[in-house]
DNA sequence: TTGTAGGCGTTATCAC
DNA sequence: GTGATAACGCCTACAA
């Protein structure tokens, strides 16, 4: 059933029965506009949006891509990005690349194809020369076509990025650990080439440094970002009969399988050992001990990123930096 | 830049340059199709869906209707939904209504417009015969127009619905704490007309009935359905002076509010009260004491309601069970 | 205030 | 195999 249809049910002309439904309440007499809506309605009658789109040259979607949306980290940003979407009166169009850097590019290719008015990249990136080279293009080429794009994270992507400040957070951390007492660290560290980890292990040592401490190689576990790396790399840890006083993993959700993985083992947090992690994730609430973190403030960043992607032009690249904090909870009480 | 400047820059007719780019392989010569590709990305030419979506009628949309994409039982529902769209070659439209419904109604009248080509409705569902038959209609609008939809949780919305067992979960549950010992009982019972709390509550108490276990009214504690209402329901019941040997929350969100509430209350759980919750959201795993609770297959939940809604017919209404489990933890160790 | 007509970018049905 | 040409459903000058 078309605009069409309603015109002749209403005895209009398609033009009257446009302006009536959707288009300027200016110009069209009460009645005949009471009659076209009433067809309307009779009719069951609802605008083709995909013909809307193409005759207005553009849509009200926004593109939204994470890589994990039951992870609250993701889960968060959604909530946020949902929100000043629905405040700009767009759609959220949601993409979950379950950790597969091939299917972003695809995913970014698709939004082009509908025209999105913009995409939030919230992924963070791994060092990958390829992967993160191929989204780059291909999220040059849409903004090319006119659309508008904001990254959450890192400032790799070409786009304008709100910037978490990873770095001072970290070396905020590892100096309010100094202060607590804490003398002996060890790191659960996540991918060596993952860009947010680095930037956190390495200004967490580095902070460590300037403070007189070292911290040696072997202390650094690598593994994955997730729960289950968290888990693994401390139970790797706890293996080599190492026994710091204090561990920062360089996620919440690695510092929870790692809390997990403790336990299991008879490892009391904090009496055994300290442990601390990053991002102050909704889940934090319901854990105990309170684990001691850096707050980043997850919903903020979905809207300020969506606020930023819908106000960026076709050129040049902002940033956005976003203030972190540290919270200090019982799982790093001092000594 | 459309078709038509492609096929102009190969010098081809437009139609030509639209079998080689999308349509039939068939019918074109290798060495045309290669000059109009190599044309289409040079120009950075993207076919526009949403004209491909007038022509063709039909959108590769699915839209996913929740109340809030930050609570766990959500987003898990929502990667399957993310990963059996994406089997099907679909897109996902997310829409969080945020908990009013009204705006449930504009969504669907909004996939509606866009043609989107099935939705899932996954928020539990109140017992407002208003706002429900609100959405009745605008579903049933919607489904004349030749979409489809699945629900998840009641069937109450005349369309194809993946139905939990509530009420057997929650009947097992009491079973199965009365097997441990229990028979003094209270339960935070949620909103008095919210769909789902009422049939576990029901349930609950019905099983304890025919065990000859009676629950006093006062010990059926209403409140909201999230953390805060958990929380809030707990300080009520522990308020009266009443100390039941274990606690129902109508869900695992609520148990876990209450959790919290009865730590700041100096209340030792499973100690001075054992608690248990229903949904077994992933959040769990991370809890202390382990919560007892229902498992409902979250994912899975996605996952069936996305494959309902695709394989739905104009007429008829289908139901798919979902049989649920009690999982026993530390929450209540049985006395 | 209302109607007419042209065009948005594609696909598909025809002839050639 | 390839190219005109007619839809698809809607909006919007422009004309009346």
């Amino acid at each position: 059933v078309t605009l069409n249809d309603v015109a002749r049910e209403a005895g209009v002309s398609q033009a009257t029965a446009s302006r009536a439904i959707n288009g300027s309440t200016h110009g069209v007499r009460p009645e005949l506009r009471e009659r076209v809506l009433a067809a309307a309605l009779r009719l069951n009658y609802t605008p083709n949006a995909a013909a809307q789109a193409m005759v207005r040259g553009r849509t009200t979607t926004l593109g939204l891509i994470v890589h994990d949306i039951a992870d609250p980290y993701f889960s968060s940003i959604a909530a946020g990005v949902a929100q000043a979407a629905g405040m700009a009166g767009l759609q959220v169009m949601l993409a979950s690349t379950e950790h597969d850097p091939a299917r972003e590019v695809g995913i970014v290719e698709l939004l082009k194809r509908q025209r999105a008015r913009a995409i939030v990249v919230a992924g963070g990136r791994l060092d990958d020369r390829a992967g993160t080279a191929d989204l780059r293009r291909a999220l040059a080429l849409y903004r090319q076509t006119g659309g508008r794009v904001a990254g959450i994270g890192q400032p790799v992507l070409g786009v304008d990025t709100v910037v978490v400040d990873n770095a001072g957070g970290a070396a905020e951390l590892a100096r309010e650990l100094h202060r607590l007492g804490y003398r002996s660290f060890a790191m659960l560290g996540g991918p060596e080439r993952h860009l947010t980890a680095w930037e956190r292990r390495e200004a967490f040592l580095g902070a460590l440094a300037d403070l007189g401490v070292d911290v040696p190689d072997e202390r650094v576990i690598p593994g994955g970002f997730d729960h289950e790396g968290g888990a693994r790399s401390l139970r790797r840890l706890l293996a080599t009969g190492i026994r710091p006083e204090v561990v920062f993993a360089v996620n919440d959700v690695m510092a929870l399988g790692a809390l997990g993985a403790a336990r299991e083992l008879g490892v009391r947090v904090p009496d055994d050992i300290a442990l601390a992690g990053f991002d102050d994730i909704p889940t934090l609430r319901d854990v105990t001990p309170g684990l001691t973190t850096v707050c980043v403030p997850l919903v903020d960043l979905g809207v300020r990123a969506t606020e930023l992607a819908l106000s960026s032009t076709a050129t040049g690249v902002r940033l956005v930096d976003v203030p972190v904090e540290v919270v200090v909870r019982e799982s790093t009480p001092g000594r």
